[in-house]
RNA sequence: GCGCCAGUAGCUCAGCUGGAUAGAGCAACGGACUUCUAAUCCGUAGGCCGGGGGUUCGAGUCCUCCCUGGCGCGCCA
């Protein structure tokens, strides 16, 4: 509705351009805005007061010229010149009546989108390390990453979501002889605590356990030194490949799936770096100093150039994430969109740096960053360390509260913001969870369209269809049809901003007027024609709230 | 020290990329079930949008300088 309002302010400003004589060329946007105050009118644009600077004329002068041309459109019942020059309009009530019918029509593929025009994107999100379970933490970035994919799907973009495993390094190393020492102490060969930066998880112990069971005792010889790299070859993609799969389990508990899971070593093996860093060095941005080669990324806006081989020769992993994202854009992709936790943020600017350099717009390349999820339990914090290994995982937070709160709470606050997350209020069976107040609407809902069947109304059929909505005159329920046209407007500005948290509040406040109307009035009456319309606007809103809960990854139950 | 993000009601947070008189939930208080589900609703109360200056018709939103908190500043990943 807002697209043909501006349309109908877009045909007034030409005309009246044309009549002062005016370039129509160089028109400002036309943007038009629902005002907060309901008394101005359904739509209101302030495109008077932004052609008053050029045209140096009154912007309520240049309101009333517009009013006048306004007027002359049949679906717009009220055109009024307000304050320092906004034009308000409203709609004659038989367009919302008609939007009604339209939506209902629709059914599941109302607010489908091209506002995406089938560009193709990729969402990187959780890629977390393979040494050890995914945490609560890693589970917010799970749920804005699946989230944002399914939202922007919706919107017209032809989405994948990728998983990059980060199985190389260092860090791989002491996985494996994290796992090789419990092992060992199994064995009676080690004891007391771990070495120092050793991954000191259960998870571990477990794990060396179904070694034993498997592969008996002679893996490894007793009197092995922890420097030793023996039995590695073994432990180290045994370890990362339990820990891989275990990941994979909670995300599909979770349900998040991917498209692609790409490791990291593969851009090793398969010589990408060395490509990639070759493209880098014709292009003069790499050079050597105190034995380690360096990549000039302050030339592209970062505070400091950055390593990409060490001294030692050993490639970094900025290194690898260069050839990675250089190969997502080769891979055809016109939107990279990385989740990444908020304590990486330093990280960013040397990887814009690094795609600017490959002569990839990094325009193209946008970085979510997801800030961490503190604990409680009943408004008393649970701590968490993971040096420790004494973390709550996102699989116990599920199966505690399920899935549907887990994914609902994780996308309660903007995602740049903190978030804390408290178990009891999550699994909650009572008012005070906000998880269950849009789908008890739904289910609500579905209540009244079972009460409706009792009584005989075709709900699925031609009846309401040929129900025309006239009967929908009261103020609440114009606000109702509103806001479900509002729908579509709100999945543009979420899927544009790359915000998924907007989806819970628009639900809310959904639901809010649902729940509202349904205590002041009854939808099946004695009155068969007002019935008949209240139950075509309650069927629209069962369908928007089951839409944006299948976008939330969240289930619409039919009775609670 | 430098950089990034935040600071909005007692608490937790929204605020649609500059609009008109700043919103919601929780907490507090008072009400509503003979009804299509009370996991709901209605009402009351609550504010120097951290502070100063600037940009303009107009600022919670933009620019600048301070204050406070979190994070980052490795030849780790």
């Amino acid at each position: 509705m807002k697209k043909r309002v501006g349309e109908f302010v877009r045909r007034a400003v030409t005309a009246v351009a044309a009549e002062r004589g005016f370039a129509a060329a160089d028109l400002p946007e036309i943007v038009i805005e629902q005002p907060r105050e309901k008394s101005f009118g359904d739509f209101a644009s302030n495109i008077a007061m932004q052609l008053a600077g050029r045209w140096k004329t009154n912007p309520r002068a240049i309101g009333e010229a517009l009013r006048l041309e306004l007027e002359k459109e049949p679906d717009l019942a009220r055109v009024t010149v307000d304050g320092p020059g906004f034009i308000n309009m409203t709609l004659d009530v038989g367009c919302w009546h008609r939007r009604l019918v339209e939506i209902a029509e629709a059914g599941d593929d109302f607010a489908r989108l091209d506002y995406g025009r089938g560009r193709k994107v990729l969402v990187e999100f959780v890629s977390a390390n393979p040494t050890g379970p995914l945490h609560i933490g890693h589970g917010r970035g799970a749920a804005v990453g699946d989230v944002l994919a399914r939202l922007l799907t919706r919107a017209g973009y032809e989405v994948d979501r990728e998983y990059y495993v980060n199985d190389a390094g260092n860090q791989m190393r002491i996985l494996g002889r994290s796992l090789r020492w419990r092992y060992l102490e199994l064995l009676g060969h080690r004891s007391g605590p771990l070495p120092e930066g050793y991954y000191q998880g259960e998870y571990l112990v477990k794990l060396a356990q179904e070694v034993r069971s498997a592969h008996g005792d002679g893996l490894v010889p007793a009197d092995l030194t922890e420097d030793d790299d023996q039995g590695l070859d073994f432990f180290t993609p045994y370890a990362a490949e339990a820990i891989l799969n275990g990941i994979r389990n909670d995300l599909e508990l979770f349900g998040v799936g991917f498209e692609y899971w790409t490791s990291e070593k593969e851009f090793f093996t398969s010589g990408r770096v060395d490509a990639v860093l070759d493209e880098l060095r014709e292009k003069g941005v790499l050079y050597e100093q105190d034995g380690a080669l360096w990549f000039a990324s302050s030339r592209f806006g970062d505070e400091k150039d950055r390593v990409v081989v060490r001294a030692n020769g050993v490639k970094t992993y900025f290194a690898s994430d260069i050839a990675y994202h250089r190969d997502k854009f080769e891979r055809g992709y016109d939107l990279l969109i990385d989740v990444w936790g908020a304590d990486h943020h330093g990280y960013v600017p040397r990887l814009r740096a690094a795609i600017e350099a490959l002569g990839c717009d990094p325009e193209r390349f946008a970085v979510i960053l997801v800030q961490l999820v503190s604990l409680s339990r009943g408004g008393t914090p649970v701590a968490m360390s993971t040096r420790s290994g004494e973390f709550i995982t996102l699989e116990e937070v599920v199966r505690e509260v399920g899935r549907d709160a887990a994914r609902y709470f994780f996308l309660t606050r903007r995602s740049d913001s903190h978030l804390e997350f408290d178990l009891e209020l999550a699994k909650a069976q009572n008012n005070d969870n906000p998880v269950y107040y849009a789908q008890y609407a739904h289910a609500r809902i579905c209540s009244i369209l079972r009460k409706a069947r009792e009584e005989e109304f075709d709900v699925h059929g031609t009846e309401l269809r040929a129900g025309c909505g006239s009967c929908l005159t009261m103020p609440e329920e114009l606000e109702l049809i509103k806001k479900l046209d509002d729908f579509t407007a709100l999945l543009e500005s979420a899927a544009r901003n790359l915000e998924p948290h907007r989806l819970t509040y628009y639900l809310d406040d959904l639901a809010t007027r649902f729940h509202s109307y349904y205590n002041r009035h009854r939808v099946v009456t004695d009155d068969r024609e007002t019935s008949r319309d209240r139950l075509l606007l309650v069927t629209c809103i069962r369908q928007v709230i089951n839409i944006c809960l299948g976008l939330l990854g969240v289930s619409s139950p039919e009775r609670m």
